[in-house]
RNA sequence: GGGGCCGUAGCUCAACUGGUUAGAGCAUCGGACUGUCGAUCCGAAGGUUGCGGGUUCGAGCCCCGUCGGCCUCGCCA
């Protein structure tokens, strides 16, 4: 006789002792089997819910124990039974381990072939091998864990905004391209041959121009897409929370933006979030972190020393001061108990990143007397040491990293540093939610390639009003009414408040370089729009993946993506990008050139 | 595009300084087993060492190239 696999009674992560007497169908996977010869087998059966153990008894139920002894992983069954007390056998390990299912009745729905990888909790296949596999690695508990979170937080972020008032509206996904920014991924049009949509990399013009129409709050989980180098936080197609306000200033977007972060840290992990969140001017970020994005649960500050360098004759650090730039340590408490092979291994790998070297020292006690040791301590003599020592606020047992050179590279370098070390020597406390706002950030920057100067954000980023006057004057001077929200290092997302001002945002471009004939090609309508009664907006855009990544405890958005790609935006699963047939390139107008054409038959040869 | 790590059985890994027939655990298959829960025990089967070249009497190991994966710098308004 046939389960009615369509009426389960319960998912197999619910039964409890509670239950026990009660008739029960369950269906799910085989989770795993233990045949006990004689008379007993028993399976695991797993759904979304949980895993519950089911008993076979030959001597009870001859039928069911000879079908389950067939049973192997990952097949589908269907099963009935009663509830029955597992007695002195309980499992601590599972929520349901009090109970057993005592089965009189079981249905094969579907064998599986044999996984090519364990379907188990803990992994052991390599990503790309799960990749190939994703329908099976997303049956693993952990990875249904990251997907239910991300659902929870797109659920909770959802809840938020729509009760803010806010209106969700989508825009459109075959768009225009813009080549200012990222590459774009474009879409070639049947009906207009020899021209593209571009796929968005973000819906900015869209939700300004909603804006205009006076939607004055929009939000909207957006699908965004940019072709470029990936990482371990970037996917070509990623998610962001993205929304946009009228009336406002740079405060009511933080405000806003913050609640919902608060809410939803709340609704998905039950942690109480305090706001407002701390601010911090980029500058100052820059200089005491050497980064936009700093993590604010340790220590290790970035100190500049250069007034303590100049003192020194230290080649390294006198030619960099000289070229004006500066030289900067890190301290490292503790760390002089580090060897020569691990520091040593620590040069190699900044050397990587394109630092010259890493200069260090030790610091120690000696007869009562602070003193430094190896690496370039003999550079630093008389009342320098003590100079150094309580700038860097270091005490016996410490190590102090150095760096020399321009602002930039020492930023990049001695950044890498810190996370670097911070990471490897465990200094991040678990458990530490360091929420902080990044504002007042220059509005551009110098391009040294281009020899142009280029936005920092974007080009239609309010400057501050006080400083509009300088715009053309010293355009490295000006900042940005724009604002990044970072997490535990982690750039969770930015926004800024937007040009509404046509004169401005013309004045904008032409600083950038780009002359009101080609901004009005490239731009048409957004500065059609801006004739016709533009409110003062702003908004904001979080990443999605990001957050349910921090929220779920893991260290790659792949994690919470369902179906991700790899570094080279492959998805080995589907096995795409791919080739296509001649005759859709046909109807395209689309012909491969030469050189291409050439490397392709080549590897078909092979 | 640059740097680093990696690629050996279905999976995860081992294989000394280049040296006999490339091993182990898990999975698979067969058998045993009365309470297991990562079951256990016995047995079997399972290999183009990513691919292509080179050096060598001899290559999983060395060299060159190439493909793929991960981390990262550049890049990502």
């Amino acid at each position: 006789m046939a389960i009615a696999y369509n009426k389960r009674t319960c998912d197999c992560g619910t039964l409890r002792a509670s239950d026990i007497g009660k008739e029960v169908i369950l269906a799910g996977w085989v989770n795993n089997y233990r045949d006990h010869g004689h008379n007993l087998v028993f399976i695991d059966l797993r759904d979304r819910g949980g895993i519950t153990q089911c008993r076979f008894n030959v001597d009870t139920d001859p039928e069911a124990t000879q079908i389950a002894r067939t049973l192997r992983k990952e097949d589908v069954i269907a099963v009935r039974g009663e509830v029955i007390s597992r007695g002195e056998n309980v499992n601590p390990k599972l929520p349901t381990g009090e109970i057993e299912v005592s089965i009189k009745e079981v249905n094969v729905l579907n064998k599986s072939a044999t996984p090519p990888f364990e379907v188990a909790d803990h992994v052991e296949a390599s990503e790309d091998l799960r990749l190939k596999y994703r329908f099976l690695d997303l049956r693993r508990g952990p990875m249904q864990k990251g997907i239910i979170t991300r659902h929870k937080t797109l659920q909770a972020f959802r809840e938020f905004y729509y009760s803010e008032g806010f209106l969700d509206i989508e825009t459109p996904i075959l768009t225009k391209s813009t080549p200012e920014g990222a590459r774009d991924y474009l879409v070639p049009s049947r009906v207009w041959p020899g021209n593209f949509y571009a796929l968005p990399q973000s819906p900015q013009l869209f939700k300004q121009l909603l804006m205009i129409s006076g939607f004055d709050r929009y939000m909207q989980i957006a699908r965004c897409f940019r072709d470029e180098d990936l990482r371990a936080d970037r996917q070509p197609e990623f998610t962001q929370v993205d929304l946009e306000m009228a009336f406002v200033d740079v405060e009511n977007v933080l405000d806003v933006v913050e609640r919902s972060l608060a809410h939803v840290w709340k609704k998905v992990i039950d942690v109480d979030v305090p706001v407002p969140f701390r601010r911090m001017k980029y500058d100052e970020a820059m200089r005491d972190y050497g980064t936009d994005k700093p993590d604010l649960r340790y220590g290790m500050k970035l100190i500049d020393i250069s007034d303590v360098a100049r003192k020194t004759e230290f080649k390294v650090f006198q030619e960099a001061l000289a070229a004006g730039g500066v030289v900067k340590a890190i301290c490292l408490k503790g760390g002089a108990a580090m060897t020569r092979k691990e520091t040593d291994g620590l040069t190699a790998e900044i050397q990587g990143i394109g630092a010259g070297g890493l200069p260090l020292c030790k610091v120690a006690e000696e007869g009562g007397k602070v003193v430094l040791q190896t690496g370039i301590a003999k550079f630093f003599t008389g009342e320098t040491v003590g100079e150094l020592v309580q700038k860097m606020d270091a005490a016996p047992g410490d190590i102090l990293f150095f760096a020399a050179g321009s602002f930039a590279n020492v930023c990049k370098h001695l950044n890498w540093l810190r996370i670097t070390l911070a990471e490897r020597r465990k200094l991040i406390p678990p458990g530490k939610w360091e929420f902080l706002w990044i504002v007042d950030m220059p509005a551009f920057e110098w391009d040294e390639e281009t020899g142009k100067w280029v936005f920092l954000h974007h080009p239609f980023t309010m400057p501050h009003d006080e400083d509009l006057p300088i715009l053309e004057s010293n355009p490295g001077a000006v900042r940005a009414k724009c604002y990044d929200i970072v997490l535990n290092g982690v750039e969770l997302g930015s926004g800024s408040i937007r040009i509404h001002s046509l004169d401005t945002q013309y004045r904008i471009f032409r600083m950038l370089g780009i002359s009101d004939e080609e901004a009005r090609q490239k731009f048409t309508h957004l500065l059609t729009a801006l004739q016709y009664g533009a409110p003062p907006h702003g908004g904001l855009a979080l990443g999605l993946d990001r957050i349910s990544m921090l929220l779920a405890g893991l260290s790659t958005i792949r994690e919470v993506i369902a179906f991700p790609k790899t570094q080279k935006a492959f998805d080995p699963l589907t096995e795409c990008p791919s080739e296509v047939d001649q005759k859709q390139l046909d109807e395209l107008g689309i012909d491969l050139n030469p050189t291409i054409k050439a490397i392709k038959a080549k590897k078909k040869e092979k």
